[in-house]
RNA sequence: GCUCGCGUAGUGUAGCGGUCCAUCAUGAAGGCCUCUCGAGCCUUCGACUCGGGUUCAAAUCCCGGCGCGAGCACCA
């Protein structure tokens, strides 16, 4: 009897109805700030589509609200740079809602022309009653020469916000509460809160709502498929009863399931930008915000992240995963390229004991135990009685009656007061192996390490090297690091 | 309340009628290797939400229960 073994499917699965060379895909973010961890799905699922087919990836911003949830001014240059870093490449085409409020106009001039949609002018908890008891509500009966007074009210300012909306006729009877005549257009007081890009400023009173938006918008880029998350459905279905009127084709679409990272529980993109303006967050990278910045900050990959997210797939699970899941495709990433470096905390001087004739001036290890990525060098100072270090306070109390051997140097005897006499070159295997740098071989440095939303900040003594910024590094017996523009340590994991 | 969706080892995934006493990764435990508590290598552990039905055959199809999540915003 022979074992079959089964053929597993690797990375993601096909695309329905997609062919090579003419997918067209989009992500579309609010830039109401920089990408988040959880963006990073959206950018790499769509990417890795439009790569395997050979399409297009555009990036469209879907900015049309200027009261809730603000764009901000930053987020339109960081977030393709976000994107590339993480997809590889530039977005084929980049779009901004803002920029074709015309476009979307004249849609709804069409839909009002054709009878498709109506001006609502009950408040929003008088459709609620219609919608709750699926009865129509007076304006949907209204003729098209009143819709459009209407709509001309909307434009000109007659009406105020909250006085009128577009909504798209679907059908109240409909089983789904959630498709009942949907709104298209409101009115926003963009006086009071100007749209932050200053062409668009206060040009326009009357904003599309997403759905509206959205499907238009997709439609006129001849979007093949539509990624999102599930909780998107029923936005899908809207849409779909909007294409019946004009007559178009949806696009394939596809879901995902809701995300949860054990490890950043409820931080929301809103919620952030106003913690950062109140100083709570020194800025969108801030060690211990679940952001894309904060992520290159740290040191991940940005292929360990794709293949995160790959490995997480396209299901319509809700999942919870941890932080670690991460890590591991990271340090495959980056271990055979991180040099090794001491780090000490809680620095212990020790004066080691070395005979005269032993004593040389620096000595040489690798900056890799396995891979050839260099030497690195460290210096003696010499004194009477031999040479100082400083290992770490808990390795010099936990073995002072044992002594210990400084990893990549030598074997010291017991400490007593500060002084250990050196016992041999060669490792004694009974003994710990520990970490330590030389007196004048090391410089003060902090090592920040996020704890959930807690900040640890870690002083030590950081053995001297000459790595460029942005090095990512591993302390001996810490975990990975990564070097920062000051000097210091940001961690990235163990 | 109405509507929609999901439910495979601790976690995440593959499988989607027989080749499944169920894949792979991660995790945990043990071992090997190694001058790091890192990496690498090996072994072990561990799962089809429940109940009916269809079928010669169900993790896979159907119905119901249970659990979880989402939508019903003049947010995205």
């Amino acid at each position: 009897m022979e074992k079959r073994v089964k053929e597993r499917r690797e990375g993601l699965p096909e695309l329905p109805n997609a062919e090579k060379g003419k997918v067209i895909l989009r992500f579309a973010p609010n830039p109401n700030g920089p990408l988040s961890f959880g963006h990073g799905r959206g950018v790499v699922i769509n990417s890795q589509y439009a790569e395997t087919y050979d399409g297009k990836l555009i990036l469209r911003f879907d900015d049309t609200d200027t009261s809730r949830k603000p764009p901000l001014p930053l987020a339109y240059e960081q977030i393709p740079e976000e994107i590339e870093w993480l997809a590889g490449f530039k977005p084929h085409l980049t779009i901004m809602a803002s920029d074709r409020i015309e476009v979307y106009y004249e849609h709804a001039v069409k839909m009002l022309k054709m009878g498709a949609g109506y001006i609502c002018t009950c408040s929003a908890d008088e459709f609620k009653q219609f919608r709750v008891a699926k009865s129509n509500c007076p304006c949907r009966d209204n003729s098209s020469e009143k819709n459009m007074q209407g709509w001309e009210k909307m434009l000109d300012g007659t009406y105020s916000p909250g006085d009128a909306v577009v909504r798209v006729k679907t059908d109240m009877a409909n089983k789904n509460p959630a498709l009942r005549d949907w709104p298209a257009f409101r009115m926003q007081d963009t006086i009071t809160n100007p749209h932050p890009r200053k062409e668009i400023g206060s040009k326009y009173r009357v904003w599309p709502l997403l759905d509206f938006q959205s499907a238009v918008e997709d439609h006129l880029q001849g979007v093949t498929h539509i990624i999102r998350g599930k909780d998107l459905m029923d936005s899908t279905r809207k849409q779909v009863l909007l294409y019946e009127h004009f007559n178009w084709e949806y696009p394939e679409t596809i879901y995902w399931g809701r995300v949860k990272v054990h490890e950043f529980g409820g931080f929301s993109t809103s919620e952030m930008r106003k913690d950062i303006e109140a100083g709570i967050w020194s800025g969108w990278d801030d060690p211990c915000l679940p952001t894309m910045a904060t992520l290159r900050r740290r040191g991940i990959d940005p292929i360990a992240f794709r293949d995160f997210w790959i490995e997480l797939g396209l299901t319509q699970k809700d999942i919870a995963v941890p932080l670690s899941s991460l890590f591991a495709h990271n340090t495959k990433k980056i271990d055979a390229t991180a040099p090794r470096l001491s780090f000490v905390r809680n620095p212990d001087a020790i004066s080691v004991g070395i005979d005269a004739d032993e004593r040389m001036s620096s000595i040489s290890v690798k900056s890799h135990p396995k891979e050839d990525i260099g030497m690195r060098k460290i210096s003696f100072d010499w004194n009477e009685r031999g040479t100082d270090i400083y290992i770490e306070n808990e390795d010099s109390t936990a073995n002072a009656d044992i002594g210990m051997r400084l990893k990549d140097w030598c074997d010291i005897g017991p400490i007593a007061e500060g002084f250990s006499q050196m016992t041999s070159l060669e490792p004694a295997t009974e003994l710990a192996k520990i970490h330590w740098v030389a007196k004048g071989g090391a410089s003060p440095a902090t090592l920040m390490r996020p704890e959930g939303k807690q900040l640890h900040t870690i002083e030590g003594l950081l053995e001297n090297h000459d790595f460029p910024i942005g090095t990512i590094v591993q302390l001996e017996r810490v975990g990975y690091a990564r070097i920062e523009k000051d000097g210091n340590l940001i961690y990235t994991h163990d």
